[in-house]
DNA sequence: ATCCAGGATGTAT
DNA sequence: ATACATCATGGA
């Protein structure tokens, strides 16, 4: 077992480890407490684990140390998927202000967003269509333990997320089994159409963000919403800022005059509130803070 | 019981 | 392009 300790002293903005795993935007970790997403429950110096890249990762964050165990050197890996290289001062610093905001930065600052697989990434928001958090985050569990590859860890069993190949094998009863709805044969035929080759994430390089939301749409159960979040939260296209119900109400409520009508038009509007380049970074602390209004 | 949840799809206009 | 019904499931 390797292990380290990364200072979060050291990095622009900090971090918070809890808002960043528990805001809805990734489903590949779980609370090793169980107690993920119970409000009012601290996460911090909860344990978190996920398999990516075949190796095992937890960590845990307490005061100013992001502690880590895993099956290899987890650093990089960490920087990676917890977007530990973006300077969240001068991110937060590149959205313009106002009273919503700066209350979702000042309670959540040190939220990152993450740089997920694409092809978990894909498959969670597919399951995410008129779904709570806490559902999608269990369909991502079952899945995972149902048709993913086992490893083994310091005496425990994690599983990874099944492969694209492995999720075009299974049938729709086996999805549908899981509790996934009308969105099993949306999970299947979009994993067939990446296991055939039909559809690439390479289909996405080079392409400006607007080109690339419309190719993402080639996926089966992907509208305009759902790309937007791949493409956030898997692809690094910080500009996306996916309009779902809860920041639609913050549009209704706080930014009446960037609503458009069209997704494609209001989105543009919002974007450009937000300050373009990061605003999906603005939407994340958004839809967290709103979320935990309630 | 009725409504709603990080919406998308198929069909009709 | 836009409007509408339909699609599972569980919790409030």
């Amino acid at each position: 077992m390797e292990s380290g300790v990364i200072p979060v002293t050291e990095l622009p903005g900090g971090l918070d480890l809890q808002a960043t795993l528990e805001s809805g935007q990734t489903f590949v970790w779980d609370r090793e407490d169980g107690r993920m997403y119970e409000d009012g429950v601290s996460g911090g110096s909860a344990w978190y684990a996920t398999v990516v890249d075949g190796e095992v990762v937890r960590v845990r964050q307490t005061d100013d140390r992001l502690e880590w165990e895993s099956t290899t050197d987890a650093e990089p890996l960490l920087v990676d998927l917890l977007r530990l290289d973006d300077d969240l001062d001068a991110i937060v610093a590149s959205i313009p202000a106002d009273p919503l905001l700066e209350e979702a930065f000042e309670r959540y600052r040190g939220l990152r967003l993450v740089r997920d697989r694409f092809f978990p990434c894909l498959v969670s928001f597919i399951c995410s269509a008129q779904m709570r958090v806490e559902r999608i985050h269990g369909m991502q569990r079952a899945l995972a333990r149902e048709f993913g590859e086992r490893v083994s860890f310091d005496g425990r069993t994690y599983h990874a997320f099944p492969t694209p190949e492995r999720l075009a094998e299974a049938t729709e009863a086996e999805l549908r089994a899981l509790n996934l709805g009308y969105r099993a044969p949306y999970v299947k035929r979009s994993a067939e159409l990446l296991a055939t080759g039909e559809l690439s994430i390479a289909d996405l390089d080079g392409l400006a963000y607007e080109a690339a939301r419309e190719a993402m749409q080639a996926f089966v159960g992907v509208g305009e919403k759902v790309a937007d979040c791949v493409l956030l939260f898997s692809q690094s296209y910080l500009e996306a800022v996916p309009l779902d119900t809860w920041i639609r109400g913050a549009i209704e409520e706080h930014y009446p005059d960037c609503d458009r009508g069209s997704y494609a038009e209001t989105s543009r509007a919002i974007r450009e509130r937000f300050g373009g380049r990061y605003a999906g970074y603005a939407q994340t602390y958004v839809f967290h803070h709103l979320r935990h209004l309630e």
